[in-house]
DNA sequence: GCCAACGTTGGC
DNA sequence: GCCAACGTTGGC
């Protein structure tokens, strides 16, 4: 089992969202490191950290798992879409995606401030300056110590 | 293969 | 809205 952290704008789709339609494609993921992550690490029944990122209190605000292993992100294949990669096809699809399910929304909103105040938690890459990984591992330890902060 | 220009992310 | 950080693109 392993755990990850995915950030979202909760303007676009946030964690009420995925509560609300319990499983979601994870799609319009266009990094090839945060792919290569779904693509090949990521296993059904893996746990995550939904992140609200670009918001009043950017944060974890919940709990989400892997629903559905790794396969085509067809978004990247309809010029209309905001997602569209014309070096995308369906023979050979460049982008993949996830379909996560919704476990549980915390009671608050565990806030990047919080975080970064936490020794334990300074080798995340999320609380490191200029990160802009929208999908990243979480090590056991450090995915039980921030539960613990709740 | 280098690097400048440009676009995007995301905190503040 | 600003801007730092970083990824991608494209000329050479």
């Amino acid at each position: 089992m392993q755990y990850w952290l995915m950030k979202s704008e909760p303007d676009v789709f946030g964690i009420d969202d995925l509560k609300k339609v319990k499983t979601e494609p994870w799609d319009g993921v266009r990094n090839y490191q945060a792919r290569n992550m779904m693509r090949d690490q990521m296993k059904k029944g893996d746990k995550i950290f939904f992140y609200h990122s670009n918001c009043d209190v950017p944060g974890i605000v919940g709990v989400m798992k892997v629903a559905k292993e790794a396969y085509p992100d067809h978004t990247a294949l309809n010029p209309e879409g905001k997602y569209y990669d014309s070096k995308s096809s369906e023979d050979n699809p460049r982008w993949f995606m996830v379909d996560v399910a919704f476990v549980k929304k915390f009671k608050r909103t565990i806030s990047l401030a919080e975080l970064k105040e936490q020794k334990a938690l300074v080798d995340m890459p999320l609380v490191r300056k200029g990160n802009r990984l929208s999908i990243m591992p979480v090590g056991e330890s450090e995915w039980e110590y921030i539960l613990n902060m709740l």
